[in-house]
DNA sequence: CATATAGTATTGCCATCCGATACAGTTGCA
DNA sequence: TGCAACTGTATCGGATGGCAATACTATATG
């Protein structure tokens, strides 16, 4: 009988192909999310479940492999380089990142504003390429940053190509947090923009995550019709009137999606 | 050309806290470094050196995880985006692109020319964040691209600032690649470049990487005074004159590094 | 239709991973 | 000072969990 399990790594019981170090090593990894500083031995047991023994060995192996490695001043671990060996090989094998970003790079050229890439995953929108515009935010230039998808243009426009259902899951799993006092929380009040969206074939989105921007969002389709990510346009409500933004943007972002989806 | 890497397994003996089953799983992972297409377990299999059952469990697991997903044409696996929940991890939780991140941006504004952070690896500088101009090419762009330390303007910088044995292990170790015709391959002209650049306290390159590129390097130290990084600043010679560059943008780039390590 | 792939599933053996415990240093509060 | 609570590191016997071989179904290619 086998014991009661504090874990939280999923190791379901009767699956023989299932690695449990595997399993357990890549929650040591996730264990860093979120975190602001290293991590000591004991954080990360607490963090992951495991036993500190456990950590120890983990850790001890990642550091072995390059993936981490001691802080500075001799107390925690932190995430190191190879880390970014594999974004850059899961982005560069990734067929949509690549079909989409000559696409998204013209897109820039023409609207001079900024241009992102931003993958669905369910309640989150992950953001997987920017092209950048003159002014530039600073954080949220990191790939791999994400929003809530109820949050932003681009997951307004991939909402509105899901079924209800779909939709419905989404915003219920969703925790909901005001970036501004314009950040839409209400799931009723974003069911109405989601409709808007599918009328539109796209989303416009203003001051949703920072005060002062407004964002154009069209959802990408993979082959089966089905949105699996999103072209946001981003700019100033200072130099920019919404629905000239609209007139004058949305129908280039369009098209950008149009020439992605039939490369 | 795609060239057969060999992915490190150490599993070395006597090491009782080494976990051979994640040192196996991560270079799984590592295997998709220079493939261009999905995997196939097999594919999987030769190039770690793991028997295809080892492969397949790893996989499987890998797979429940989410790191992994089946191809869309359901032959291969590829990498899949909870990858870049690390990514972010890694960037958000290193120091020095924590610092950099804002001064880079503050450079970019001034210089109007793009301006990349590239982090020191031994024989690579990859690139960790980019805060772009105009005009770009494209797959450059993406992060944790990496070039050789000893043919870009900022590994020169780095290289620089190392004992002379560093410089010699590395040069030794590269693989010269000749990127452009003007790509310089000779490990003595390049010790020539490292000179100029100890002198300068920076780094110029034309045409290293691309043709009509010209860029400057500085490199940045740690708190003990080992490089560590370096800031490339990189423009076009059709709109530069190599000197006028060099005058104008160099004491921009020093004043940056100073920035970021005084902070 | 044969052959070579692809991904998936099962099984018995035993090596590898397991976690308790001990050790060596720092930090910090009393 | 010294104890307490932390760091990261090291050891070890036992049994769990990973190991490789092999068989399976399905799809592609000739």
């Amino acid at each position: 009988m086998p014991q009661e399990k504090p874990v939280s790594d999923p190791s379901p019981p009767g699956d023989a192909l299932f690695v449990q170090s595997l399993a357990r090593g890549m929650s040591v990894l996730e264990a860093f999310q979120g975190a602001d500083r290293a991590l000591s031995l004991t954080q990360i047991a607490t963090r992951t479940g495991l036993t500190r023994s456990a950590a120890q060995r983990i850790v001890h192996t990642f550091r072995k492999l390059g993936y981490l490695t001691l802080a500075e001043d001799g107390r925690g671990f932190r995430l190191d380089l190879p880390i970014l060996d594999l974004t850059h090989d899961y982005l560069r094998m990734n067929p949509l990142v690549r079909r989409a970003s000559p696409v998204l790079l013209e897109l820039r050229r023409n609207v001079r504003e900024r241009v992102d890439l931003s993958l669905f995953d369910g309640q989150r929108m992950v953001y997987a390429a920017r092209m950048q515009s003159k002014r530039e935010t600073f954080f949220a230039t990191l790939v791999g940053h994400s929003v809530p998808t109820a949050c932003t243009s681009g997951g307004w426009a991939v909402l509105s190509q899901l079924p209800p259902q779909e939709v419905d899951a989404i915003l219920a799993a969703t925790q909901f947090r005001q970036f501004t006092p314009r950040t839409i929380t209400d799931p009723q009040l974003i069911r109405d923009q989601i409709a808007l969206a599918r009328e539109n074939g796209h989303a416009l989105a203003l001051e949703q995550i920072l005060m002062g921007e407004i964002a154009i969002g069209v959802a990408i389709p993979d082959a089966t019709g089905r949105p699996v990510a999103a072209i946001h346009i981003v700019a100033s409500l200072s130099e920019w009137d919404p629905e000239a933004f609209r007139r004058s943007v949305a129908p280039l972002a369009a098209e950008a999606v149009r020439s992605i989806v039939s490369s």
